[in-house]
DNA sequence: CGCGTTTGACCTGCGC
DNA sequence: GCGCAGGTCAAACGCG
């Protein structure tokens, strides 16, 4: 009983599961304890039926409750075990927030001496930015913890000065209010890390760790403003908002594309899509297919589906919106993926001010910066290219207004760009101008792949050779906004033009079996990838909508938990060869899969999924083709031509 | 007949 | 203001 109210007091949803248990023992306990004259009565008269077997039935009941008595005997120490893990949790919880305030308060310090200018705050654990934006100013936050509305609340209370927007990447309210923490936290809320972009309004980014605060009806109304004609929802502002909430629009209007091999008309991702258009765009005889998920009715995710104008095996699949609806398995990983990937691109991008890269550069021309050998680049939408260009470079983008991150699965980019260092890779975040933040699309290249292995048209080798930064190129004139490429992976096809690499390499023997060289290009990609703060806490939140959303059974906390283990892996990419896939869970239908279930196997299934160990590889990306209604079209578009 | 796709029309934003 | 391009709508169509 006392465990059971203490555990309650503590909260959690931890403790949620085990109070159920916990209660339903303590019931029997009571029965046993307080009420054993009940059992006895009831035994009595049970007896009394039977007066023939009445010693035999009191010695039955004895044994039971004997048996009752050990089982409570494990429960408590079970709970007394939970309850050590939670204090832990609230310690380190506890800890964490004292160091978000001082960052915070740090952080309006600061704010209240670059008057009149956005003031974004990085504020990833141990890792903080400021800087200074010049046009708009939007409040982002990653949330660390929930989406909770204590930190909208905060949040808009900070921002009441219209003028003022502030970017957090660590949504513990930061109002020091512990006691409304402590009560939602008692309320279990989650700890997984959600992305959050704010404005006026939190919206969060990723629907696929819906935080217990944000109810159905919130979201379907924040999904009402997210409905997707986004030219109609400005219709709708003309309130003094107006601005803010077209940051917000803006904002939510983060693109996560994907590239990869594919044969199939559609990557299977897991959802289902409905076809509701089709367009020839300029630049590309590939007519583009529009999607709608059609999962819920009123998910406001869409995508966009068309081949590569010069390598018609390349399928780029652009993802927008975030889904309000709970996600199959299968469809998780990719949803984890692009949200990860948008939350990154909205903080990275937003959230950093590269101190020796000029973005004051407004001009008309494309141009990209290569973050130290990141190939973080931008473009316009018109020249659509991903240039390597050297340091300095300065950035513009005339027309994005769709900030696109592009996952590359394919294996374009040319040996010759390589990663240089982890410490360039870090940069990619902090380097990643804000100017115009939203108009930096980002490229991130997991893949690898020569011709030759590739010819299976998936994804399948999330790098089997070199960390790279890589030059992919998207076809020309292409209507994406596709600024950079970050590749982790071999490449060395893609015939490619105008692509300006890096001038930084990191080497590794193309003699490496693949499969050390798989395990050491992702220790190597997560050492620099973990690095960046933006990106852990991207990945976390993947993680923890992944570990929510497919577990099933996980609480929030040791969720939590599973994502610091996570991204602890991930620092220590060393660690990566003998972990194994968080995606377990993760239908393998794909393509994309089965090369991860080959790497578990081979190398790591000894760790076992179960074990908590978690490889850093995409999540499965299930790449083969569609039973479903939306593997259509892109083969008849093709044939349009 | 229901559902999904196709496809031309329409709307909107942006650049000139 | 005009034209272009991206994006969406919705009627028509096809398939099971």
């Amino acid at each position: 009983m006392e465990a059971t109210s203490r555990a309650s007091d503590l909260g959690g949803s931890v403790m949620f599961k085990e109070e159920k248990k916990v209660g339903q023992s303590t019931e029997d306990e009571t029965n046993i304890d307080g009420n054993k004259s009940v059992n006895e009565t009831k035994i009595h008269k049970e007896g009394s039926s039977m007066p023939t077997s009445t010693d035999l039935g009191n010695v039955k009941q004895e044994d039971q409750l004997e048996s009752a008595k050990a089982e409570m005997g494990e429960v408590r120490e079970e709970n007394e075990r939970l309850k050590t893990v939670l204090a832990r949790i609230m310690k380190e919880y506890q800890s964490l927030q004292t160091h978000f305030f001082d960052i915070v308060q740090q952080e309006q310090s600061n704010k209240k001496s670059i008057d009149g200018h956005e003031v974004v705050a990085l504020n990833q654990n141990t890792h903080q930015e400021s800087l200074v934006e010049d046009d708009h100013q939007q409040l982002i936050s990653l949330s660390l913890g929930r989406s909770s509305s204590s930190l909208s609340n905060h949040l808009n209370n900070q921002t009441k000065t219209k003028d003022e927007k502030m970017i957090n990447s660590t949504s513990i309210s930061s109002n020091n209010n512990k006691s409304v923490m402590e009560d939602e936290f008692k309320e279990g809320l989650a700890l997984g890390l959600v992305c959050k972009v704010e404005a006026s309004k939190t919206v969060s980014i990723n629907s696929a760790n819906p935080s217990p605060e944000n109810s159905f009806e919130e979201n379907k109304e924040e999904d009402v403003r997210e409905q997707w004609p986004p030219s109609k929802m400005l219709k709708i502002m003309k309130s003094g908002e107006e601005e803010a909430v077209s940051q917000q629009t803006a904002m939510k209007r983060a693109r996560v594309s994907v590239r990869a091999r594919c044969d199939t008309p559609t990557m299977n991702d897991g959802c289902q899509w409905r076809k509701y258009g089709q367009k020839i765009a300029k630049g590309n005889p590939c007519p583009r297919a529009y999607y709608r998920c059609t999962v819920a009715p009123a998910c406001p995710v869409r995508k966009q589906v068309q081949r590569c104008a010069e390598d018609m095996s390349i399928l780029i699949t652009t993802y927008e919106g975030t889904h309000n609806h709970p996600l199959p398995i299968s469809a998780t990983a990719m949803a984890s993926t692009t949200s990860a990937a948008a939350c990154m691109l909205m903080s990275g991008s937003s959230t950093s001010r590269p101190s020796n890269i000029t973005t004051t550069a407004t001009a008309t021309t494309s141009s990209v910066h290569d973050l130290h050998g990141l190939n973080f680049g931008h473009s316009e939408s018109s020249r659509p290219r991903n240039f390597y260009l050297s340091n300095n470079s300065s950035i513009t983008s005339s027309a994005a207004s769709h900030p696109t991150i592009t996952l590359d699965l394919t294996a374009q980019s040319s040996s010759s760009s390589m990663l240089s260092s982890a410490s360039q890779f870090n940069r990619f975040s902090s380097n990643c101008p804000t100017h115009h933040a939203p108009r930096y699309p980002s490229t991130f290249n997991f893949s690898s792949s020569d011709q030759s292995n590739n010819n299976s048209s998936l994804p399948i080798s999330w790098g089997n050779g070199y960390l790279t930064y890589g030059a992919h190129q998207t076809y020309n004139k292409s209507s994406n906004n596709q600024i950079g490429a970050l590749n982790l992976g071999k490449t060395n096809q893609q015939p490619h033009q105008d692509q300006f690499y890096s001038q930084s390499k990191f080497h590794q023997k193309t003699t490496t079996p693949p499969q050390q060289a798989l395990s050491e290009t992702i220790a190597a990609a997560t050492k620099v990838i973990t690095a960046d703060p933006n990106f852990r806490s991207a990945l976390a939140s993947a993680i923890s909508s992944i570990v929510s959303g497919g577990g099933g059974g996980g609480t929030q906390q040791g969720n939590q938990s599973v994502v610091e283990n996570v991204i602890q892996n991930m620092k220590w990419g060393e660690q990566f060869p003998t972990i194994s896939a968080f995606t377990t869970g993760v239908n393998a239908n794909g393509c994309g899969s089965s090369y991860l279930n080959r790497s578990s196997s081979s190398s790591s299934m000894a760790a076992g999924p179960q074990q908590g160990s978690l490889l850093f590889l995409p999540p499965s990306l299930p790449f083969a083709s569609s039973k479903s209604a939306s593997a259509s079209p892109v083969d008849n578009e093709n044939h349009i031509n």
